[in-house]
RNA sequence: GGGUCAGUACCAGAGUGGCCAAAUGGGGCAGACUGUAAAUCUGCUGCGCAAGCUUCGGUGGUUCGAAUCCAUCCUGGCCCA
């Protein structure tokens, strides 16, 4: 039996909002809806995956889920929830981005499994030969600027200080249109989004209903809260990516692991399937043992499979144990391919066997060569403040020399930065 | 086009001729305590080992001395047309 889609997100706490008549109008039968992904970057972050697991719920609960790559709304940009004008991505960008952020999508939802096969759709398609003439008749005289003020995403930037272009003024309206589009064309009924795109996705109702007389639907999702008030998906690195040329599947790994208990509960019913008595089960364990952070490593465990695989999870948790358990001996026990196989997914810096040959001093190695700090100033602040080691030996002294014996098989150094920073000196 | 207000470090925001590398708060980083959690406490947070150097929208000027005064330009808000 499947599961019921908004009973489903209701207790994961995932569900925000919705239009009356959305659950009645999905207990019909399968359902199309769709979820709509901005290009910004040429891949997807953490916080997108929270929408990409919605509609993989969606699918499983029987519906067809349709992906959209936003190219033609990336090109204006959706001032939702932004305080400030965008710059605009030129389009070389733009496409490259909407090529990457298809072929993510495509991982995780099934696209052959026959009558709700989901399927990805890019509004550049519909909107390449539409012109400004045609789109202000068709379109825009069926909304009111009235309506468009009263959106919040507007109004807030009306009575703020910073104004608002026309541009990212019409945004709801190319939006409010894609979902019109996809309701004729793909009988889309509900768009979902997150909560800040409750405006947006209902211009597109109102759209509907006032251009075709066509009934369309609306759900939005919680937005991602982290306890201590900051933003969900970054870390010193910045963005938390899906692709792993940006983000190792190691630190990938770790981002999860270092999720607050406070957080670990509703991350782990919005990012996996578990259901709901082995989540229970799990915070439980928790309760009992909080150190042993089984929650953390489920969902951990979940989404690094998930979103990479079980041989990169496997790899992830080694490099950590030795990462977070080694100590200075065991390093020195690592012979070369070991310490490549194990760190591979750390950051990289390559310095020529030259430049340490003759000794240099560490300052000068992780500033210059190896740029682990931003400047030698900072370095020395944090050598002197006890925060560097050098292959798990504690180093304190900004004098200190390097040389190749500091180098295990006289390739690699491990330099650790505060207790979770590591970085891989490789020479060549 | 006219009027008006504003532009200060990652952000917010004080400073309105020397005491200013620039208050305060937030964020960030590190240390201690812990559990790679949270909370708390401590230190750091323009560059430089240092002397010193470069910063307060841009440029030019006044002055012994400018973030601060003047001119001009750029950018933005609001009001009027």
């Amino acid at each position: 039996m499947k599961p019921n889609f908004i009973e489903e997100l209701k207790w994961r706490g995932i569900l925000h909002d919705m239009m009356p008549g959305t659950e009645e109008e999905l207990a019909k039968g399968m359902a199309t809806g769709y979820i709509g992904f901005d290009p910004t970057a040429d891949s997807l972050h953490v916080g997108s995956l929270a929408q990409i697991m919605t509609l993989l719920r969606f699918q499983l609960a029987g519906h067809k889920p349709l992906a959209l790559v936003g190219g033609a709304t990336g090109m204006v940009g959706d001032p939702s929830g932004k305080s400030a004008e965008r710059n605009l991505l030129d389009s070389d960008t733009l496409n490259k981005n909407v090529d990457g952020i298809k072929k993510q999508l495509s991982h995780f939802l099934d696209f052959d499994c026959g009558a709700n096969s989901a399927e990805l759709v890019n509004n550049y398609d519909w909107f390449k030969n539409f012109s400004f003439l045609d789109f202000i008749r068709d379109a825009g005289k069926h909304i009111t600027v009235n309506y468009m003020m009263a959106k919040d995403s507007v109004k807030n930037r009306i009575t703020g200080e910073t104004g608002m272009s026309f541009t990212e003024f019409s945004y709801q309206l190319i939006q409010g249109y894609d979902f019109y589009h996809l309701w004729k064309e793909k009988k889309c009924k509900l768009q979902m989004g997150g909560s800040d795109q409750w405006g947006n996705i209902t211009t597109g109702t109102e759209f509907i209903r006032r251009k075709a007389s066509g009934e369309a639907f609306a759900l939005t999702t919680q937005l991602i809260k982290k306890s201590d008030g900051t933003k969900f998906g970054k870390t010193e690195g910045g963005n938390v990516w899906l692709d792993r040329e940006k983000t190792s599947p190691y630190k990938f790994y770790q981002f999860w692991l270092n999720v607050s208990d406070e957080d670990s509960k509703s991350y782990i019913r919005i990012f996996t399937l578990l259901n709901q008595q082995e989540i229970e089960e799990l915070e439980a364990k928790q309760q009992a043992a909080p150190h042993e952070r089984h929650l953390q490593k489920a969902l951990a465990k979940d989404i690094t499979i998930r979103v990479h695989s079980e041989a990169d999870y496997l790899q992830a948790i080694e490099t950590s144990e030795f990462l977070f358990k080694s100590k200075a001996e065991d390093v020195s026990k690592l012979d070369v391919n070991n310490f490549e196989r194990m760190l591979g997914g750390i950051d990289t810096f390559e310095v020529s066997k030259a430049d340490v040959a003759n000794g240099i001093n560490m300052i000068d190695l992780l500033v210059e060569k190896a740029p682990v700090f931003t400047g030698k100033g900072k370095a020395r602040e944090m050598v002197t403040a006890n925060a560097v080691s050098l292959n798990k030996n504690k180093t304190t002294d900004v004098n200190t020399s390097i040389n190749l014996s500091h180098f295990t098989g006289e390739k690699f150094l491990l330099v650790s930065k505060g207790k979770k920073e590591n970085y891989l000196i490789k020479l060549k």
